[in-house]
RNA sequence: GGUUCCGUAGCUCAACUGGAUAGAGCAUCUGCCUUCUAAGCAGACGGUUUUGGGUUCGAGUCCCAACGGAAUCACCA
């Protein structure tokens, strides 16, 4: 129920590419996403537009729904701190006022009557939940990224639920005098563990636990199921793998915590509630806004339409901000500044895109002049020490994807991709095509550019970012 | 404090998993557009790979310690 961030962008964009590398290695690929929509987090966001909403919607205010409810989850959190303060002024202890705060205790009682499914209480937070579906998908839309099957965590509590009072039964969990239930994990190193709070409601670890046995169910045979998460959860994963295996789940041996490391700001690192976070809808426009700014002032493409205009600043822009998110190993945290990081011109998107165009663009004047085109039955042995160099860096891509794939590390991709292109950009400086006399040099440098060409487009395909016809 | 991760050019990142002279981009400086798109190319500058030990024929990479940084250890998700 916050607003989609830069990390959500690292996020999004790296489950994506690490699908499409498996599939190129072979691999059937099912994307699934989970989406909380359940919680005390979804409640706050509830308690402060029943208080200070006054019915606003996103089409009477005219915010997209995700920003809608994030800024009611914000006036939450002022609120509560407020109220906790005031409680202090009145003698209560921090720790104490912390857990007596009126409108923490209303929140709570809203997640009670939630799972007891008060019909009032059900249709608020089906009203909300649908604002902030509306505002992702146009987020996701313009991310390029999609998914197979959705889940939704108010299905797979439940679920969870019941397993947790399965593993009641069969001792892998104990109940506390207050009715709250645990794991103890102490033995591995992971200390104990809520599962259910002594209200009996779930807590995250619960629905996780449902949702990845539905998943066992739902998709039998998977051979891997990989967690995109950030580090931040590399404990939760941990005892989640734990309980799964401890439970006898089957499959729980399969899971992998594919965990990427934090975007950081120059000023540290983002926090919502300090509103130091670079928000995934401005950032995106303000990239095709950069990619604009660009390419107006080189004024090369004024004689595309408005239509294709704006497809191409899309392809400039978000193919900069993803391979910049792309390019560096995912467990790595990377740091981002929002003023100078996005470049297009070096070891970037634009860069690739660029040569690939002057490849494209070349190709179609050897058409037009009805050279010989075919990759087939060409004469090696006219190559020089530039292209035998450039072709034996073209050679190590399917490696290149077979490590990637196995290590799901995209960056291993943005790299190649890099090199080869780095190395077709100075070859293509003094290796003229069109003007060559010898035919048989000549048609040998076509097929040459066309299969740099194509494997820069496949590469960069899985990274999620397009290639344009012109730039 | 416990656990995990990280430390490579001024900055952002590589380094084929232990191999030869540690490479790119940005920034700074110098050249190159009457020739297939200059969002380009060539060159210069920039390093005791945080420090100290150890293993090895060989260490940025593995082990130990110190220093510095991050994450996590919630009846938040």
């Amino acid at each position: 129920n916050k607003p989609l961030h830069l990390g959500h962008l690292r996020n999004n964009f790296l489950g994506y590419s690490v699908a499409r590398i498996l599939e190129a290695a072979g691999h059937e690929v099912i994307k699934v996403q989970i989406i909380n929509d359940r919680g005390i987090h979804i409640c706050k966001s509830m308690v402060a537009w029943q208080k200070f909403g006054n019915g606003e919607t996103p089409s009477s205010s005219g915010l997209k729904g995700d920003k809608l409810v994030g800024k009611y989850y914000v006036a939450f959190d002022r609120a509560y701190k407020e109220e906790a303060a005031e409680l202090v002024t009145g003698g209560m202890t921090e720790e104490e006022a912390k857990k007596q705060a009126p409108i923490l205790l209303e929140a709570q009682s809203l997640l009670h009557r939630w799972e007891q499914s008060d019909a009032e209480v059900v249709d608020l937070w089906k009203t909300m939940n649908g604002w902030v579906y509306d505002g992702f998908g146009k987020t996701y839309t313009e991310m390029g990224v999609d998914f197979d099957k959705l889940y939704y965590e108010s299905d797979t509590y439940l679920l969870g639920k019941d397993q947790v009072a399965a593993g009641l039964e069969s001792g892998v969990f104990f109940k506390k005098d207050d009715g709250s239930v645990w794991i103890e994990l102490s033995d591995e190193g992971l200390d104990e563990k809520l599962l259910l709070r002594k209200d009996g409601t779930a807590v995250y670890m619960t629905q996780d636990i449902g949702t990845a046995i539905l998943r066992y169910s739902d998709f039998p045979g998977l051979e891997r199921q990989i967690y995109t998460v950030g580090n931040e959860q590399e404990y939760h994963f941990k005892v989640l793998f734990t309980i799964l295996k401890k439970l006898g789940v089957e499959g729980a041996e399969k899971n992998h915590h594919l965990s990427y490391g934090m975007v950081e700001l120059p000023e540290g690192k983002m926090k919502s509630r300090e509103g130091t976070v670079v928000d995934a809808d401005d950032l995106l426009e303000e990239m095709a806004n950069t990619a604009r700014e660009m390419a107006t002032e080189l004024g090369k493409i004024d004689d595309l339409s408005e239509e294709e205009k704006d497809v191409l600043f899309k392809q400039v822009g978000y193919g900069a901000l993803k391979y910049f998110l792309l390019k560096v190993s995912p467990t790595k945290s990377m740091r981002f500044d929002p003023k100078a990081s996005i470049d297009f011109i070096g070891n970037t998107a634009p860069f690739i895109q660029f040569n690939y165009v002057r490849a494209a663009s070349m190709l179609a004047k050897c058409e037009e002049a009805g050279f010989n085109t075919s990759t087939e039955s060409l004469d090696a042995s006219v190559w020089d020490v530039d292209e035998l160099r450039l072709i034996q860096q073209a050679l190590m891509w399917p490696a290149t994807v077979e490590l990637a794939a196995a290590q799901y590390d995209p960056s291993l991709v943005a790299n190649h991709t890099y090199d080869l292109t780095k190395a077709f950009s100075r070859w293509y400086q003094d290796h003229p095509v069109l003007g060559e006399e010898n035919a048989a040099v000549r048609d040998a440098r076509i097929a040459l550019t066309q299969c740099v060409a194509h494997q820069i487009k496949t590469a960069m395909g899985l990274l999620g970012i397009d290639m344009p016809k012109r730039m």
